[in-house]
DNA sequence: TCTGGGGTCCTAGGACCC
DNA sequence: TCTGGGGTCCTAGGACCC
């Protein structure tokens, strides 16, 4: 299950007969849960993200040249290796079977998006499949559906679909001048790397992130400015950490909120970002600018003397106030009134949904595609007050 | 009541410059 | 009818990946 439990992001055979499909919310499935007694489990990231390494540094025995694709993806260089290629991996999926006692699947091929195929064929393929020969690679693309194509999604799909390419094998075929017009050179790639022409290169050393963001969906809405500072601050502290581990500093941080979705109510979706003073990775230096953007999003615009709102007792809320200059103060004060008007307003549609980012260049931008109501927000407090 | 959480790159179009 | 011709930078949005 995904965090909070709340979706199916992961499951077995067994479960996939059962009709539990990915990406499916959990509570919506009660009943077929309890009538097959299907096993829920909650996911560990710390627990994949070690197996995840330990499996890496076994295939580091076999070629340096690696690259880290994603938790449970690697891109091998096995040029100038000798003998079968196929009995060498064969090999590294026996050791690293052996050591970690995790089964892998290993595809041959002379591209990436080649081999990301013949890996999806090694798994009804004894582990291990090569697609080298040419008739064999023909044989093998034209039962492949185009959508299955690594960087082939459902936008390209259904535009492929329309002009007649449904398999792997016609797109290779296609013209791919007309595809790069058509699309863009990412999907001209494709072509070429089906056809065996190697055109993305494998990245030994992993860039550095341009962007780091942490963000939650709340188990129950929240209501209240405490709550959401405290949440926002845990966010802030956590990127802050992640930041850290990398070595990285953060130039600019953004800070975004929205209503539930899934309700059928108004919606509401605000986010504002900063350039930080100085690059920082400090948790406490973060976490302050993090609660003075939260600050921002709700009282932007709203002049403090026309507002003329009492101070509510932010310590009794839980808020540090130690944080705050009196700048910081006068926003928050805005800010419990504007929350006030919210949620009065937006009824139990609120906040549903917080995050915090920080990045590398002047401003992160963290876009989404739920719509900003920010004049209407304004308004909304302007009138009220 | 509950509905995942991270990322990257490319492109078009507008603003602005000379 | 004539109406310059290049450029760059930034942003939003789309598309993809895990």
């Amino acid at each position: 299950m995904s965090n909070n439990d709340g979706c199916a992001i992961s499951r077995s055979n067994e479960a996939k007969a059962l009709g539990v499909k990915m990406g499916a919310p959990i509570h919506k499935m009660k009943d077929l849960i309890e009538r097959h007694r299907i096993v829920c489990l909650s996911s560990n990231y710390a627990l994949y993200g070690d197996m995840s390494k330990r499996v890496m540094n076994v295939l580091r025995m076999f070629t340096p040249q690696i690259e880290v694709y994603s938790i449970d993806e690697a891109f091998l260089n096995l040029e100038g290796i000798a003998g079968p290629l196929k009995d060498y991996c064969l090999r590294i999926r026996e050791t690293v079977i052996q050591r970690t006692g995790i089964p892998v699947g290993v595809g041959i091929a002379n591209t990436k998006t080649l081999a990301k195929a013949a890996n999806k064929m090694s798994k009804k393929n004894g582990g291990v499949f090569e697609l080298t020969d040419p008739a064999k690679i023909e044989g093998a693309l034209a039962n492949y559906d185009v959508g299955e194509v690594w960087g082939v999604g459902p936008a390209l799909t259904a535009h492929y679909a329309r002009r007649g390419i449904t398999t792997a094998l016609q797109l290779r075929d296609a013209d791919a001048k007309d595809i790069e017009r058509k699309h863009s050179v990412v999907a001209a790639r494709t072509v070429l790397e089906l056809r065996g022409v190697p055109s993305i290169p494998i990245e030994e050393v992993t860039p550095d992130k341009k962007n780091i963001c942490v963000s939650r969906g709340f188990s129950r809405p929240v209501f209240t400015l405490h709550e959401l500072c405290e949440s926002v601050s845990v966010y802030a502290s956590r990127a802050a950490e992640k930041a850290r581990e990398q070595g990285l500093n953060a130039r600019s941080m953004s800070v975004f909120v929205e209503t539930n979705r899934f309700k059928d109510v108004k919606q509401y979706a605000n986010s504002y970002s900063i350039e930080l003073p100085v690059p920082t990775s400090d948790t406490m230096e973060l976490v302050r600018f993090a609660v003075r953007i939260v600050a921002m999003l709700f009282v932007d615009g709203i002049e403090y003397k026309k507002a003329g709102v009492l101070l509510n007792d932010l310590s009794s809320e839980g808020v540090q106030t130690n944080l705050f200059d009196d700048e910081d103060r006068m926003r928050l004060m805005r800010l419990n009134r504007a929350m006030d008007l919210v949620n009065k307003d937006w009824g139990d549609g609120c906040l549903s949904f917080a995050s915090c980012g920080i990045g590398r260049s002047w401003i992160t931008k963290f876009s989404k595609r739920t719509p900003r109501y920010t004049s209407r927000w304004n308004e909304l407090a302007v009138a009220r007050t």
